[in-house]
DNA sequence: GCAAAAGTGTTTATGTTACACCCATGT
DNA sequence: ACATGGGTGTAACATAAACACTTTTGC
């Protein structure tokens, strides 16, 4: 196997924007810098690519050393490569994002090397490089997304309720959404399993559901859209 | 500016998938490889990045170069890292997918370097290293972003008929579109605009239309969406 | 005058929106 | 018994789908 080393090379990297939800507010996962460049401030979680690993092995990789989160859903999303985008020199930088169930979260501390923090989007404080542009498309990407593809269930933990869904995707959409007229539509779906389990609690007792992605995937094949 | 030498860095290269419409079936360009490895095969223009080169401009300089294509409709399509995708070792690929008028299409051998040349997407030879996955990839986005973006535009001469508009849809979405229902919904739309010019030919004259990207800029803003 | 492609409306079915009250539980 | 969130149906409206014939031109 013969090296190509007739070009200088960029650095490679990947960096993860992790979403999650706390029944309130979309949230995302930043770490604090413990080195130069930026040293202190927060961040994406991220890191080298090495040599002999795939672009999504290297992310599932820095994820679970710096946040200790495993098997989550992850997508590419986008690479960023001005070049001057890192003050080392060119770096050039696989972004993707990550979706998280409540039930899976870190603690804070949770983690050794992790100064791991969950951030409301929105209450975000300016992060280094160019991050903020990469959570802003992961932002779009997410907003996007969750309207075709039924991307919030790994939002939400296995069996949640309707209402914990709905409050999902108003979050996300930043828009209400009537009650009726998104039970109605979700249910009509057969891939959205409602149980004979409650939650307790101070109040009438709510049905959990949930997501069948067996059925789903074969609605998929038959060629049909989820849409909202 | 420090440099980070760290850690060994894969290459980093550029890949474009060109697609154009004929009229009749939707193309992609393909340059017959002059050099090891794959040499005599067939693989989509690009090449390495340079140090001191955004993502997109070593994209557009390797689609000049290879092509003679300029100033395209070009956007990202994903980042190809597999270990083992180039047998001469580490080579991490950014894939772009590109929208090409039929009035710019190069003439055979209209470069010097190229032995650019279109296929039908479906009769295509097999193509060098991972790039029939990248293909793949490519079509998949453009058959989803034709129905909510009007990307179609840019695959069309600026003054088309609605038939050849229509005829554009079919060959993407490979299925026929009814021809009343077509117009009417993007007649619509107040981008689409009637010019007072006609096709000649053989049979009944067709009124020549263009798209206001202006309009639909505008339309976009008040969070409106296309949708086939 | 005929072959070939352009152009045009209406009806029916389907999906989306708007909207207000009763229910079950814990305290 | 009351406060809190869970749960339900219907009517008006808008959008999508199905469908066939007339027009214009070149030959």
């Amino acid at each position: 196997m013969a090296h190509t080393c007739e070009y200088p090379r960029p650095a490679l990297t990947v960096d993860c924007v992790v979403f999650g939800f706390d029944g309130t507010g979309l949230q995302v996962l930043a770490i604090r810098r413990g080195i130069e460049p930026f040293l202190g401030s927060w961040a994406l979680p991220g890191g080298f690519v090495r040599m002999d690993e795939d672009l999504e092995s290297a992310a599932r990789r820095e994820l679970e050393e710096e946040t200790g989160l495993r098997d989550v859903f992850l997508e590419q999303l986008y690479t960023f490569g001005a070049p001057d985008r890192d003050p080392r020199g060119r770096v050039v930088s696989v972004a993707w994002f990550a979706l998280v169930r409540p039930d899976r979260h870190p603690a804070k501390g949770d983690t050794d090397a992790s100064d791991a923090t969950w951030f409301e989007v929105g209450r975000l404080p300016a992060l280094a490089f160019d991050h903020d542009l990469i959570l802003r498309a992961a932002l779009d990407r997410l907003r996007g997304k969750i309207r075709y593809q039924p991307v919030g269930f790994e939002l939400l933990p296995k069996r949640f309720t309707l209402t914990q869904l709905q409050d999902l995707y108003e979050a996300i959409l930043g828009r209400p959404v009537d009650k009726r007229n998104f039970r109605k539509k979700l249910l009509a779906f057969d891939f959205l399993v409602p149980l004979d389990e409650f939650t307790g609690g101070a109040h009438r007792p709510a049905r959990l559901h949930r997501f069948d992605r067996r059925k789903y995937d074969a609605h998929l094949k038959r060629g049909f859209l989820f849409e909202l």
